[in-house]
DNA sequence: TCGGTTGGTGAACAACTGTTCACCAAAGTA
DNA sequence: TACTTTGGTGAACAGTTGTTCACCAACCGA
């Protein structure tokens, strides 16, 4: 081997699908934001073995079929792109959290339920997961800074919610909001562990699931010994 | 502008203490394991804005005012540069519980001693600590599991260690193992808040330690309920 | 003193990079 | 119908990359 570039995929083929290399017929061009799509979900796509601080524009183009310049029609760097992704992430989290919010019922079921929840919406969403997961402490700051800030959004957002939960709900608000976010590290923690264990050993996913459920009822243990405001 | 590499630092300079383009007088040359040495910290000078797996080799060689090709004597890829920094970095940890351990005393005394031996080291260890926090989630794989490893079994030796601890000394190794995972896993999450606030407001690291002491004191009184093996 | 090993050098290679540019087809608007 | 905007194209640019190579100086053991 004599050459290589920044990591893999070398060849220089563009899509399979695209006439040929004059500029005749390109048919089915505009189709709305199609190609603004593509080019997020090409990024996804690479961002599962490459972290974004590392994620070329040219790659980027080449995975979406489309050509480099196209890029800049839709995106001004690669961190725009990168706070997109971000945001569809949370997007789709707030949903799950809306649904979870309906139907709490005891304390103990709602551990399960909640963690049930949590294992489906990575199985749907895993790319973005990972995504998440990864850049957290990326190198690209508006990106990690976003997710950070969408995180503890997150776990003010929970903190309103415990309050309406016995126990807890005569604490005064900064002990509640020490606990949301024990909870949210506990759950990011778990999809870290869910993703890993889905591409490594999928048989294993039940043990990180009830480990997941363990710690979540010895945080509930802690809120009954615990006494606020010392 | 009109082009730019994969991110900053475009001048081509080397260094301003050699000689001349010639080769003449190296004059203090070889003396052991110095380039070596160089190599690592201009990769974790390097590394505080940059990600592992975007660490470019002519970078690093330029950082450490080294031609490119005296990089592959030391060490074959980027990996196992990172390999090295991550072993660095829990050797010293490593030696830090050890200091740690000798003078454990009361519960409460224990836990402000301990959060402030991590505040010191992450102080001492700054970029080691950035590193880790930054690659633990990397997407080189080598550098990842190693990581995951180290932290593994830095929590069954603070899992061991907790088994002399009054209350938690029945209670079955699975319990023990589980709060010790908590407790690591909040002393990562508050490393990771010690960097970030160490460069960005530094005058507020005195809140960063005492949420840091309250939620271990919360895991704390979480064992005084916890029923074991349920 | 000699020969080999260790650890450094600069030059060269092809490959890939981000970004700009003029150009053009289709869709939208008057 | 004409005109403008939107979103795509390929070519070109200079700059950077990983890696290999032949070479050489200093050190080491005999």
């Amino acid at each position: 081997m004599t050459s290589r570039p920044r990591s893999g995929r070398s060849g220089g083929e563009r899509s399979p699908s695209r006439p040929g290399p004059g500029r005749a017929a390109p048919g089915r061009s505009v189709d709305k934001g199609r190609t603004r799509r593509a080019l997020l979900d090409g990024a996804l796509r690479l961002l599962e073995d490459r972290s974004l601080d590392n994620l070329g524009i040219r790659e980027v183009t080449r995975a979406a079929g489309v050509a480099p310049a196209a890029f800049y029609r839709h995106f001004e760097r690669i961190d725009d792109l990168g706070l997109v992704l971000v945001d569809e992430a949370f997007t789709t989290l707030r949903q799950l959290m809306r649904d979870a919010r309906d139907d709490v019922d005891e304390a103990e079921d709602m551990i399960e339920r909640s963690v049930a929840a949590l294992v489906r919406h990575v199985h749907d969403h895993r790319a973005h997961y990972r995504f998440i997961a990864r850049e957290q402490y990326s190198a690209v700051p508006t990106v990690r800074l976003a997710i950070r800030r969408e995180i503890r959004l997150f776990a003010t957002e929970l903190a309103t919610d415990l309050a309406r939960l016995p126990v807890v709900d005569r604490w005064p608000t900064p002990d509640l909001v020490m606990l949301a976010d024990l909870i949210v590290g506990l759950m990011v923690e778990t999809a870290r562990r869910l993703i890993d264990v889905i591409e490594e050993n999928p048989e294993r996913e039940p043990e990180v699931v009830a480990e997941a459920e363990r710690r979540l009822r010895y945080l509930a243990f802690g809120a009954t010994a615990w006494r606020p405001r010392p």
